[in-house]
DNA sequence: AAGGGCCGCAACCGCGATGTG
DNA sequence: ACACATCGCGGTTGCGGCCCT
């Protein structure tokens, strides 16, 4: 789709681009000098001449190309055009099923940080990874689906424990820039950047401005339509497509279509074990709720798992296949069931895992977002939790102990979400959006038809995705673990807030938060915390070791 | 076959960061 | 220290093509 090949077709320029082929009087604008640059498509004309100038006087000093090239661009626009057209190695075509792998792991630890991401991806383009991730945005939310795999929350998850186990923040990793680079201030970064202005206790933050994802929640996730599993402005032509692929029947059940807990929950149990907040209250197997959990605490860590070297796999082959017309990308989707017959690439590689170790991680960003945001989003949720986990949690108490270790953290935030009611939001979305986007789908596969809450609380009209499979009562029971993990307001039944005491394993929480702040931080953290504890009092602003996060820091202030 | 609408891409715009005098 | 220039990044927009009715 290149403007250049429609304005020149390939290098046969019009007759008005013969007679003035840098020119276009209609399409310009007045540059240095009085000088009309122009604007608009590049031309091959312009392309040959902007490759010349490189050749001879390299990159940099794009203003002069404009000065000495003849070439009537604005530095800026020269710049973009090499970088993304013309320099060499640029590596065209569709993703590859890899690359989209990646951009999605990449994503899910930088947020919007598409030029970092570009580095991971040789021969693409931070452009072009943004408009991918854009299109991939909005389809998913038409679809009404999470922006993140389950996989790819859970990789993050172990990668972040891995790189904190290893000590990454120490800086042992030197073979990464990046790690080097975030390692001792992405954290507290991230965290001020997400909860500046939150100078009092709210379930969120009043803005959260350099935080990309943030925007993206704001501007396209956040609004209800995404929350909403559907929003409003599908194209009513495009429903009953991408419902057929995104919410394959043909197997029967959202069960062939989406993952199931059962399938990740060894990586899911591993991870949470090993992350030492895991499941230890939880006797039963079966109730686990690895992702949604782990979700939280993982992301907790996200920023923290610069554990390796970059070592980008983006030994991307070159596929020349439009992403979205792989008729078959079955990267092992996390179903057993067979391929449900997608017609997007991209959701076809949703359903795939991560390879293991598919990039090692620099990527913890001081902006980081993706997940990251999610993750700082629970964890205001989660501080605000104090302010009224009484009653919440003595409706909880009818649920069994053994469920409440892994569902607590869901469990408050649900019990904000359904508190507050996302209208308050001032993010503009749903907290359980936001939740989708690295929750799975129900291991029942109805969590498209649980997932009310975004619908409820947004008070939006969107509706989900049609499902076209109804749930009888019987493959409810029968698909459904006894709790319903992916379906917050089920994780409610937790004694992990106790009205006495707060949290009824306080350890467990600031050891989440600490792995959410870094070394760096945990000690402060947990020092502080550990103060509190006993006062169940948490910190108050003043005390907070560090301003503006009121929101992590009371999360110890429960009644 | 035609028209409308959506999608995807390229390019632009605005802003912040960085470098330099 | 300040101003200016340049660079880089992320978000947005416009347009052509495609798909669907």
């Amino acid at each position: 789709m290149s403007r250049t090949t429609t304005d020149s077709e390939d290098g046969l320029l019009s007759k008005d681009q013969i007679e003035s082929p840098l020119m276009d009087e209609s399409n310009g604008g007045i540059g240095n000098g009085g000088i009309v640059l122009k604007k608009g498509p590049w031309t091959s004309a312009e392309d040959a001449i902007l490759v010349e100038y490189v050749k001879k006087h390299g990159e940099g000093n794009w203003n002069a190309v404009q000065k000495h090239s003849g070439l009537f661009r604005c530095g800026k626009s020269c710049r973009l055009r090499w970088a993304n057209h013309l320099r060499p190695n640029l590596k065209k075509g569709a993703f590859t099923p890899e690359e989209e792998r990646l951009i999605v792991e990449l994503h899910a630890k930088m947020g919007n940080k598409w030029a970092r991401m570009a580095a991971h991806l040789p021969g693409r383009t931070d452009n072009e990874i943004k408009n991918y991730w854009n299109t991939r945005i909005k389809r998913r939310q038409r679809a009404g689906l999470p922006l993140y795999p389950p996989e790819v929350c859970l990789q993050a998850l172990q990668e972040s424990q891995q790189g904190q186990s290893s000590g990454a923040l120490n800086g042992t990793d030197t073979a990464h820039h990046d790690s080097l680079q975030t390692n001792s201030y992405e954290i507290p970064d991230v965290v001020f950047d997400s909860l500046k202005g939150n100078s009092c206790v709210l379930p969120y933050v009043p803005e959260l401005p350099d935080i990309s994802a943030s925007g993206m929640l704001m501007k396209g996730l956040g609004s209800s339509p995404y929350c909403g599993f559907m929003p409003p402005t599908m194209h009513r032509q495009k429903r009953p497509r991408e419902s057929t692929a995104l919410f394959p029947t043909s197997g029967g059940s959202y069960k062939d279509g989406f993952p199931q807990f059962d399938q990740f929950e060894n990586d899911a149990d591993r991870v949470a074990r090993s992350y030492g907040l895991s499941f230890p209250h939880d006797p039963d197997p079966t109730t686990k709720s690895p992702l949604s959990f782990g979700v939280i605490q993982g992301s907790h860590s996200l920023s923290n798992g610069n554990s390796s070297a970059s070592k980008p796999t983006c030994g991307a082959v070159k596929l020349e296949l439009p992403s979205l017309q792989y008729p078959e990308t079955d990267l092992g989707s996390w179903s057993t069931s067979p391929p449900p017959p997608l017609l997007e690439s991209i959701d076809n590689f949703i359903q795939s895992p991560p390879p293991v170790g598919a990039f090692e991680s620099d990527c913890a960003s001081p902006r980081n977002s993706g997940l990251l945001d999610a993750l700082l989003y629970e964890a205001k949720t989660l501080g605000s939790t104090k302010n009224h986990s009484t009653d919440k949690s003595s409706n909880s108490s009818s649920v069994t102990p053994g469920e409440v270790a892994d569902s607590s953290t869901l469990n408050v935030c649900e019990t904000e979400w359904e508190e507050y009611g996302d209208p308050i939001s001032p993010l503009g979305h749903s907290a359980t959006s936001l939740f989708s986007e690295c929750t799975p789908i129900s291991a029942s596969g109805s969590s498209l038809e649980e997932v009310p809450p975004a619908e409820t609380l947004t008070g939006s009209n969107v509706k989900p995705e049609p499902a076209d499979h109804a749930w009888t009562p019987e493959e409810q029971k029968e698909a459904s673990p006894p709790l319903d993990y992916t379906r917050p307001d089920a994780l409610l039944g937790s004694d992990w807030l106790e009205p006495s005491t707060g949290f009824k394993d306080q350890s467990i929480m600031n050891d989440a938060i600490a792995s959410l702040l870094g070394e760096d931080l945990a000690t402060d953290y947990k020092h502080m915390a550990s103060g509190t504890s006993t006062s169940n009092q948490g910190w108050g602003l003043g005390s907070c070791p560090w301003n503006n996060m009121p929101a992590v820091c009371q999360m110890t202030d429960l009644p």
